[in-house]
DNA sequence: TACGCCTTCTGAAACGTTTAAGTAACGTCG
DNA sequence: CGACGTTACTTAAACGTTTCAGAAGGCGTA
């Protein structure tokens, strides 16, 4: 059916062989046979088969990425974004991303059978955390791997990330310089690693500025779920704070938070931005469209993905990796949740 | 380095055919040599590498899935989701999802050079339009795939897609109950598939109300790209109207559409659901968010998902599909944009 | 002339499977 | 008792590449 490079060495008059070496240059060939086989393969159309290359090779050029169990309704632009940058920076370099889906209950299992039928070279992992099961697993399998996320400090692996801490500092900066002194962090639930340094740079962003820090159980920082509702209630507790004590703004940790902190501002007759300022974090694709508009923390995660792909082949390659935890700073977009005073500029 | 079906027969004294026929049930293997097998498999931790399997069988059991090129800001959600239920679908039947990016100056390319180095076995289309050059391309190879999403009416290809002539029309008689007579649409612009089959269930809604429909390329149906501000910049011109002529209810074509609407209404000093009611379309995650939370129409891409899939693997096994254009209704969600009378329950 | 060294090419083995064809061993039956 | 099925297995040929080892030919050198 398909044209193989039997047909081109026909065709040529010549054997596989020199097919083969034309083909990939892998050794001398004299320019009059190089000429007639390139002819042969352009009037054959002949097209390497990808799936005998990767046999005689072993490998199979392919990244697995996993899905996270999304449910329905959630929100996750930045992964989505992740992925599709994931997916063109690899294909520039001759990979592809083979997406896969793992299970809530037991995720390490299908890393386990791609790794054993050799459907993947390597992973990208996200969404790490601290104790990442999947992460122990690849180093212990020694399974080339790159992490968009950190995990223990004390465990060696190649892993990009954002500079959260720097980024949550940028927001308190930003609001300090408003003004502000009395600043809630409207915090995830104490655990995850991301949270946790979000609300470190929280501290020290107040420590700097002279303002001793809040005490991470207490009301200044409520926890709530990464939903709009949680959020909601959570920000119910700072509002009901007597005037003097409450907050003039709040550093939401996500955009998600953010929404509910809004709603909730707004609900109590109060005016966002104005009364009480608002910061996020992730600049969803909606943020700018909010009313107001909310500033927001934007992760470099086009640059992120290319970093992770082009470290991710290194480590394919078994070259080896001088910085194996790189930073990107996040960049705080200023807008009127924050800052009234800001144009309604929407993209 | 990895245990091949070599070590596994030399570890159970058999003959790697015969391993073969145990593992794939190809054959009649007595149970005593089936049991020794099985446990030499067991105790290799042997796995079938599918590389070779693939070459042997000619097939590589990967679907391709091109990611759209999406501008940075831009929100796809339902696209996202219907990725990562097609990944899902997939695996259940050993089958994997590759996704790679579709040039917007040369779509087709990425195509052919999959197909070319058999990369894949099949293709899922989205995004499809009118006279969609990936489809004509797919049918002329005769290469599998099945499209999410139609096209031209007299092209003869499987696809799946959402009724959204039924859709609208369900929004059009949401608002008519609720007493609404001077309903616009706001719309994208003309020329695109799905953008005027909305149209159409729009206007074929009206007729069926006893309305007469308007110009399709009058006042009522103002046009505009899928941005928020343009959407806008479109609703002022409907605000502008006198008001015994001005709309009571905008059903926009889409989320993002109506989200438009509803920052100019207020804008306008106007009270969205009560003043103007707004229906939007996608149930884009936010919808649920918005203030007020806005009615929109769910396509069940769970389900879409899956029949894509489901269809997608017959095609692939040459088998005939009875029904080559399936299509899913969507499901109207009021909610407090359309009818304040609903509660603020949030997911 | 015989030898060795390039250069350029070919033959054939590998990569890890599946499977068609073949072969023993063991009844069954005319 | 020989022909003939069955059953249970093995041998070997594919699948479409890459690449190692070697061969043919030309050419310089001893």
């Amino acid at each position: 059916m398909a044209v193989k490079i039997k047909d081109v060495a026909r065709a040529a008059d010549v054997s596989i062989a020199t097919v083969s070496y034309v083909i990939n240059n892998s050794a001398p060939v004299s320019e009059q046979t190089r000429q007639r086989v390139l002819e042969a393969i352009r009037r054959l159309d002949y097209h390497p088969n990808s799936t005998a290359r990767n046999l005689k090779a072993s490998e199979t050029r392919l990244i697995g990425y996993a899905w996270h169990n999304v449910a329905r309704g959630q929100m996750n632009a930045i992964l989505d974004r992740f992925l599709y940058q994931m997916a063109r920076a690899a294909e520039a370099r001759g990979y592809h991303v083979l997406t896969f889906v793992q299970e809530a209950a037991d995720p390490l299992r299908s890393y386990e059978t791609l790794i054993n039928t050799s459907r993947v070279d390597a992973f990208v992992l996200a969404g790490t955390d601290s104790n990442d099961a999947r992460i122990q697993r690849l180093m212990a399998l020694g399974f080339p791997f790159v992490a968009f996320g950190r995990a223990n400090d004390g465990w060696d692996f190649p892993c990009v990330d954002v500079d959260v801490q720097a980024g949550v500092r940028l927001a308190v900066d930003h609001l300090w310089q408003l003004g502000h002194r009395r600043m809630a962090c409207l915090a995830w639930p104490e655990g995850s690693k991301n949270g946790d340094e979000r609300v470190t740079g929280y501290r020290h962003a107040l420590e700097q500025a002279d303002i001793a820090p809040p005490d991470p159980h207490g009301p200044f920082i409520p926890r709530s779920l990464n939903t709009v509702s949680d959020a909601f209630a959570a920000t119910e507790t700072l509002l009901a704070l007597p005037p003097a004590e409450r907050p003039t703004a709040i550093v939401a940790l996500s955009d998600v938070l953010a929404i509910g902190a809004m709603s909730c501002i707004e609900a109590h007759g109060l005016r966002v931005g104005v009364d009480v300022a608002v910061t996020g974090f992730d600049d969803d694709p909606m943020a700018a469209f909010l009313r107001p508009p909310l500033t927001s923390l934007h992760q470099p995660i086009d640059a992120i993905a290319e970093a992770v792909i082009l470290m991710l082949l290194k480590v394919v390659a078994g070259q080896p990796i001088p910085e194996r935890r790189v930073l990107f700073a996040p960049e705080l977009l200023i807008r009127a949740s924050s800052d009234p005073q800001q144009p309604d500029r929407r993209p």
